[in-house]
DNA sequence: CCAGCAGGTTGACGTTGTCAACCATGGAAG
DNA sequence: CTTCCATGGTTGACAACGTCAACCTGCTGG
């Protein structure tokens, strides 16, 4: 039995898939419910609200993923990771893309997402498959690449003339074999 | 004697400054140079062409700065993209967002700034502050670290709860750390 | 001389976000 | 049982925006 509300933040998120954030539009969604324009402000209070709520259930499905399989290899959920954003830029760029509302459901799904990420990057530290040391700090850095490899990919800035293009994947390997070398040599 | 196009990117990357790119429009573009709503579609197919030269010229902005200090540091050269992302988020963003339009300007600008960028790997590479190898490879792990660590700090997602948080420029220098060594324990 | 184009103007149209006012309905308070 | 009011829905309006069309300059090359 879903709500109107879940609704709504399925209709948003299949015009997003289907058309970008621009083709999201809260006209749209309250038709694509069955009901009138203006429909959508009895749940939420403004577009950017309802964004903030797809965004926040799309990081809840994230956060999900990575602790339903708590064992799986760090290298399995980073290429995952690159293949959710692949598959679905226009989540991905609204769900990394600049917050300009607060949204409790947001933040807190973020802070879940994050400490969820933090156990994965200790387990590794601990098996040996990655230096040891800041724990956070060496989160961020694995973040940082492997978001910044499907930013760029999806921005089409990485696939230049083809010759020694790396693939996201593949540069998330690269830094991984890095990190493995700087364990073991130690 | 800048012309009325030069003009018209200027103000739209004033209006990108100061309230994102959703504030840019092309109203008040015509409005700031003084001339009518609707003059801008004399020098501009559209928004998203006049958005594209902001971003070209922006683009054009990097490539000078690489070139005309051709003998930077890698580092000091990765410092200055954060900086610069840091300050202009909205230019960053734009020049990195999905171009949706095919602007002979931008693709050259972006082949350009892409050329420089390699040659100040390759001699990093040279000086052995950086493993050898394949030099495009290493040239994309360095962007995407890069622009995803100012991204994520832009979006808001680095600035956890403080404790052990790197900024973007201190994980940029994690990775050359990690690769210097690579280096030496080849 | 004049044809035409670059650059500029006004006016209109449809779409969108948002606000205001009104309406139904169902449960709780009296 | 009635009364009240919050919830979720509606319609209608408004301003702003992107865009198109039509019109109006000058200047310039043939």
């Amino acid at each position: 039995m879903t709500s109107t509300r879940e609704a709504m933040v399925g209709a948003a998120a299949q015009l997003l898939d289907e058309g970008g954030v621009e083709a999201v539009t809260l006209r749209d969604v309250g038709r694509l419910v069955g009901l009138s324009h203006n429909a959508p402000y009895k749940h939420f209070a403004g577009k950017e609200a309802l964004l903030a709520a797809v965004a926040a259930r799309e990081l809840q499905g994230l956060h999900s993923a990575l602790s339903e399989s708590p064992r799986a290899p760090l290298r399995t959920v980073l290429h995952d990771y690159i293949d959710w954003a692949l598959r679905y830029p226009a989540r991905f760029k609204l769900v990394f893309g600049p917050w300009t509302i607060d949204s409790d459901e947001l933040a807190e799904a973020a802070t879940l997402t994050q400490s969820s990420f933090l156990d994965l990057v200790a387990t590794a530290q601990a098996d040996g498959a990655l230096p040891p040391g800041d724990t956070v700090r060496l989160a961020s850095l694995l973040r940082a690449l492997t978001h910044g490899a499907a930013d760029l990919a999806l921005a089409g800035h990485m696939n230049g003339e083809g010759k020694g293009n790396a693939s996201p994947a593949e540069l998330v390997d690269d830094l991984l074999g890095y990190l493995r070398d700087a364990t073991a040599g130690k």
